[in-house]
DNA sequence: GGATAGGTTATCATAATAGATAACCTTTGT
DNA sequence: ACAAAGGTTATCTATTATGATAACCTATCC
């Protein structure tokens, strides 16, 4: 199903143009970062979000909420850090 | 002001021998890193907590409780990028 | 078609963090 | 001794993320 509509990545790149866009962006920038380590982390070891669910203790809506890139709150370092243990890796947090 | 008393770290090693303790401490490993990076970065820049306070819109006491190592919750993603960007850095997290 | 697996979205209640404020301590400087 | 600066701790309130649950969607498989 092919559509006239301008691509997504366009729409982004003149958005960005707008400074007050571009702030917001920038300030959402780690947290989109590290949603998206989580989802690739996860998708290469062939995991689900409802095996994540079990292994942290909640559910797997609850997982896919932290994933999503739909919506901006800002998740608790405690679970990430649970996340990450359900895949076997650890989270590593760095000032640069 | 001398004491007989062992020093601390004696005391922390014959402790992380005890399994529990020990699984304890490595959970509260990446806390404690951030925690401390925080700290130094932050001293090495010559601030005060008064100052980051300031920045990131509260109180000196909130800034202490978050440098805090003798609390164990777990700060907000955006607490730390806040404070981060006070002192013109970026939290830069992954997986490892 | 029906059922299952994987994922998404919405809503509500609860728990936990963050804000605000005050009291206190130690060190430094006058 | 006094005051100020930097930091800590405690308590209360309010905000926010999380847990729980249900409804829904899209492929895929029987």
């Amino acid at each position: 199903m092919k559509t006239n509509r301008p691509p997504l990545k366009s729409f982004r790149d003149k958005a960005l143009k707008n400074a007050d866009v571009k702030a917001e962006y920038d300030a959402l920038a780690p947290l989109f970062n590290i949603k998206k380590q989580l989802v690739s982390a996860r998708l290469s070891k062939g995991v689900t979000q409802e095996q994540i669910a079990l292994k942290i203790g909640t559910s797997k809506s609850n997982v896919s909420r932290l994933e999503s890139l739909n919506n901006t709150y800002m998740p608790n370092l405690g679970t990430l850090m649970k996340y990450a243990e359900a895949l076997g890796l650890k989270l590593d947090i760095g000032l640069r």
